[in-house]
DNA sequence: CGCCCTGTTGGGGA
DNA sequence: ATCCCCAACAGGGC
């Protein structure tokens, strides 16, 4: 029912685009719909690709489609009955239709005219893939040299990194047992090292779990539950942590909810002082209401 | 039933 | 440079 690249990709390779809908004008900001659909309309899709968490459309005459799903977003074929917040069309010149769902609407299509458009698109966004082979512990320490940033919000930002999302940086910190809030201008290589190789891991991990490949895209039916179950911390506050029995802490970092064994990953001094006295600004937040 | 909180993300303004 | 809030909706706890 719902789609990955995997299964999308035979679907419009090659094909063209008969007509292109856009129900929810939200979607296509910051172009108005209709310019969106003039572009692409009577266009051949010449390959679907994937850069970070963007899926790319490259069609004739070096026309792109840069689509993120964030956090709801699916794309169905040929749906029936028609789905409920659907916030495009794409009807191809055989096959059904293709709908873009996205009950919470954070999911945005934007166009890039021309190669150059879509390498500065892309270059203002996204750092290495993880799976790149200049992605090193060097890489890694060049960037958070002197930031104070927390590791995890360094992680999740896609201008160093590119793709790694919020179970991902809880799995590989955990893996690599370096606390969410430690800075990330403080980290050893050795630290690096270790979050190297556990950013890689978890990806592979969540690849395998869902039975996919790098290139495909989350929301299959029925199978976000079991991939998320192959992880050991995130969403686990309470539970035993499986490597030292110690109870699962939540915290929040850079604005989600962050879960951490503190034992496994012991927290910064700075933070241990700020957490035994009175309750500063810096002290990270439980739960405040 | 209603109120409140949470969340697989990223951007803009403070 | 960094943090906070917001976008808009569904689902769960109380």
């Amino acid at each position: 029912m719902e789609t990955i690249r995997r299964q999308l990709a035979p679907l419009v390779q090659g094909r063209k685009l008969e007509r292109v809908r856009i129900l929810d004008p939200r979607w296509s900001r910051p172009l108005a719909p209709a310019e969106l659909e003039d572009a692409l309309t009577g266009r051949c899709v010449l390959a679907l690709g994937r850069r970070g968490k963007y899926l790319v459309w490259e069609c004739s005459g070096e026309v792109y489609l840069l689509q993120h799903l964030r956090m709801t977003g699916s794309v169905l074929h040929a749906p029936d009955p028609p789905p409920t917040h659907v916030r495009a069309w794409i009807e191809l010149d055989r096959g059904g239709p293709l709908a873009i769902v996205d009950p919470r609407r954070f999911g945005t299509g934007e166009l890039a005219l021309g190669e150059q458009a879509l390498e500065s698109f892309f270059s203002a966004r996204l750092g290495l893939e993880p799976l790149d082979e200049r992605f090193s512990a060097e890489y890694l320490r060049g960037l958070a040299g002197g930031r104070q940033t927390p590791v995890k919000a360094f992680l999740l930002d896609q201008r160093k990194l590119a793709g790694v999302g919020n179970i991902y940086a809880d799995e590989a910190l955990f893996r690599a047992r370096i606390h969410p809030l430690r800075e990330a201008g403080r980290l050893s290589l050795a630290d690096w090292e270790r979050v190297r190789e556990a950013v890689v891991w978890a990806l592979l991990a969540g690849i395998e779990a869902r039975g996919a490949t790098i290139d495909d895209f989350r929301h299959v039916d029925g199978v976000w539950g079991s991939f998320q179950d192959r992880f050991q911390v995130h969403r686990r506050e309470g539970e035993p942590c499986p490597s030292c029995g110690r109870p699962i802490v939540k915290l929040r970092v850079a604005g989600r909810g962050t879960y951490v064994c503190e034992r496994c990953q012991p927290r910064p001094r700075a933070f241990k002082r700020q957490a035994a006295g009175r309750a500063g600004r810096f002290a990270p937040r439980s739960a405040s209401r």
